[in-house]
DNA sequence: TTAACCATGTAATCTGTTACATGATTCA
DNA sequence: TGAATCATGTAACAGATTACATGGTTAA
């Protein structure tokens, strides 16, 4: 079993899901497409850790709604506590910064005002997410706890938000030092 | 091309390195280990981008120094012009976060517990490399321009810190809110 | 004496992306 | 009418990790 493989029974363990939904689920935290998920369920459902149901569906195609299982849940609890893998992060923007002073400031100016945009855009999308989760969770998101299904949605959602405005501060403060 | 390339060929820019030294440097920005190095430090030969000449040492194995061609400069030029990746970050904390409302709040503890520690870790590695930078520039940071050799790593490293920080302080948020 | 560092390379395997394949519905 | 969404799958390829291979020096 691999980590995306944990990673689809972890978002299982909140609600049952079609693998179509754990594309775009798991989207906010680990990049995946469905030519890779597709068969990753297919082996899960084949070792016994999730099951899937058909729904037929009218306007839209049919779908397996997959849902976790107990032996499934076993393996994520072991897996819990286990030892953590680093987090890999491959950015080329940092890789182009490190040789942007052999270019021209437009070049410069260019590279950090995208990349501005890009952490503005995520900002919004991350507010955007935060202010569905309240409405999820009916108003009060300081109400949820740790045994809260969502417990895990709401902090990673304002660790990205945090995230997002450090990164802009920092695009702010290397567009003023040097590029204004 | 693919993006390790130029990010190799962007390490170059600042100082011929040997392919062990390339693998150090690139650890901060992109994780690479020697056997995707060495390949691609080949191939970069053949297409002219670098070249490189034997350093017979004493004490130490021989090594191949590497430095940067006129067309390798050319071809980072070009690749800076270009639209930028946007990041991936693939961190199997955000996984297991995701479902910790199963668990109990020891194997909870833990997590978050080793998470701190690890950036805490992370924080004085980066620390430290902001102390040498200062050494190498002779001592004061502020007079870096965007045409200095060490703009990208001096920013980075900076950017590290605050994102470090961030994650820092999330850590304690969670830890105290849910954790104490 | 054992581990870590320096230094370079290849082979096997695993992970992840792009492309191929199909097809109905809905919205602009 | 054309693009986007829902929905599932496979095949080919590219990117990345682990393991195999070698071997001297240095510091704990």
């Amino acid at each position: 079993m691999n980590t995306l493989s944990y990673g689809l029974l972890s978002i299982l363990t909140v609600a049952p899901c079609s693998g179509y939904d754990l594309m775009l689920k798991i989207h906010l935290f680990w990049q995946a497409k469905h030519s890779q998920i597709y068969p990753l369920l297919a082996e899960l459902e084949k070792d016994g850790h999730v099951q899937f149901e058909l729904v037929e569906q009218t306007n839209k195609p049919d779908k397996k709604v997959y849902s976790i299982t107990k032996t499934g849940e076993a393996a994520v609890r072991q897996w819990l506590s286990e030892p953590t893998a680093d987090p890999v992060t491959r950015d080329e923007f940092t890789l182009k910064l490190y040789c942007i002073w052999i270019s021209d400031p437009d070049t410069a100016k260019k590279l950090l005002a995208d990349r501005t945009a890009m952490y503005e855009a995520k900002l919004t999308k991350l507010e955007n997410r935060m202010e569905q989760l309240r409405v999820i969770v009916g108003g009060d998101l300081g109400a949820i706890t740790l045994h809260s299904p969502y417990f895990g949605a709401y902090t990673l959602v304002q660790r990205g938000i945090m995230y997002t405005r450090t990164n802009i501060e920092w695009c702010g403060w290397v567009t003023r030092t040097w590029l204004s």
